[in-house]
DNA sequence: ACCTGAACACCGTTCAAGT
DNA sequence: ACCTGAACACCGTTCAAGT
């Protein structure tokens, strides 16, 4: 890649960033190139698609999670485990509202430039799971889909304005319907002293 | 009003229908008026927002789920009545894809014309929930605008091509979640012979 | 009273023309 | 190789002009 273009798409990066995290996911294109001082068709060239961009923004937050997964599957006990890392992936689609939206879209999407992100994303919560069913700490009757689900609709309660407030709890409801033989105040952010 | 102007009036809610039905909540009122065949600026006079346009479309459904909470409250135990009533809720919502967050973004606007509907719904729920937890037969630690958050989520991964398919049991996952000492199994929409 | 559609300020997407 | 921005086909919203 040449200087100047590698210039161009990180500014664009970098400008994208703060556009969607103030807007959301669906930010205009138009204003993003604008901010970043390039033509609109250079923002065309570097990010094919909206999903292209969403993924680049994402990519550093996926990443993250893929070795939290690894790492959680030794250093914790299943459960907490589980719990821990689905939290993260919530935290983690949160940073800007709507792209679980465009993530749940890109799982039914081969093409999407976010597909294989969050299919990765759903075989590591699908390992954690398994693990945590084998112990009998998880309900057996779902699988990694019903998982990657239940995340994406916390998640999009998170982007809600009227249930944001109230998003740890509702967080501590299904965490208690996942896991089995834990009462629900376990699963809470601070845990009590 | 007018016989002309009521009669667009029902031929842009007959058209609105049938356009928000395929395309969504998002739909284009330019295209709404062009396939009602009047002016934006008619469609606009009898349904000012978005918002006016959506609660005229589910102001039926929406008065047909106040009866049934009514119903419900009398003639069946509790658990069943929650059950019951939250899966009609979700399928109403689910009649127009998107709906739902605008009813979610709807609570927090006194201003929208979705508001009281959204509010009526909910004190309907919390009520069913009231009696359920009175009888120890819901979760103690949620309240009303929990319920309305979860039935909202589900509503939502209905709305996902991705879920959808699983949106049943994505349901008695979290039925099971609110309701205490019944197994998940008993959520099915067709119980087992 | 009610209706119409042009006008305005925006989009996303493409692509010929430039360097 | 890469960049630009005009061009096209859309939006939502408003409002002067018509009947």
């Amino acid at each position: 890649m040449r200087a100047d273009a590698k210039k161009n798409y990180e500014n664009i990066l970098e400008v994208a960033s703060v556009v969607v995290a103030k807007h959301g996911a669906d930010a205009s294109l138009r204003d993003i190139a604008r901010r970043a001082g390039v033509g609109l068709g250079t923002l065309y060239r570097h990010f094919p698609t909206r999903e292209a961009l969403l993924e680049a923004l994402l990519r550093a937050g996926f990443d993250e999670l893929t070795a939290k997964a690894r790492e959680l599957e030794t250093a914790s006990s299943p459960d907490d485990a589980l719990v821990s890392w689905l939290r993260d992936v919530i935290a983690c689609a949160g940073n800007y509202q709507g792209v679980v939206a465009a993530m749940m879209a890109a799982m039914e999407d081969t093409k999407s430039a976010l597909h294989a992100s969050c299919v990765t994303m759903r075989t590591a919560g699908t390992r954690l799971l398994t693990r945590a069913q084998a112990e009998g700490l998880a309900r057996t009757d779902m699988d990694g889909d019903d998982l990657f689900s239940l995340a994406a609709a916390l998640a999009w309660l998170g982007d809600q304005p009227s249930s944001a407030p109230r998003a740890e709890h509702l967080f501590s409801i299904i965490a208690s319907a996942i896991l089995t033989n834990r009462a629900s105040s376990d699963f809470r952010a601070q845990p009590p002293l």
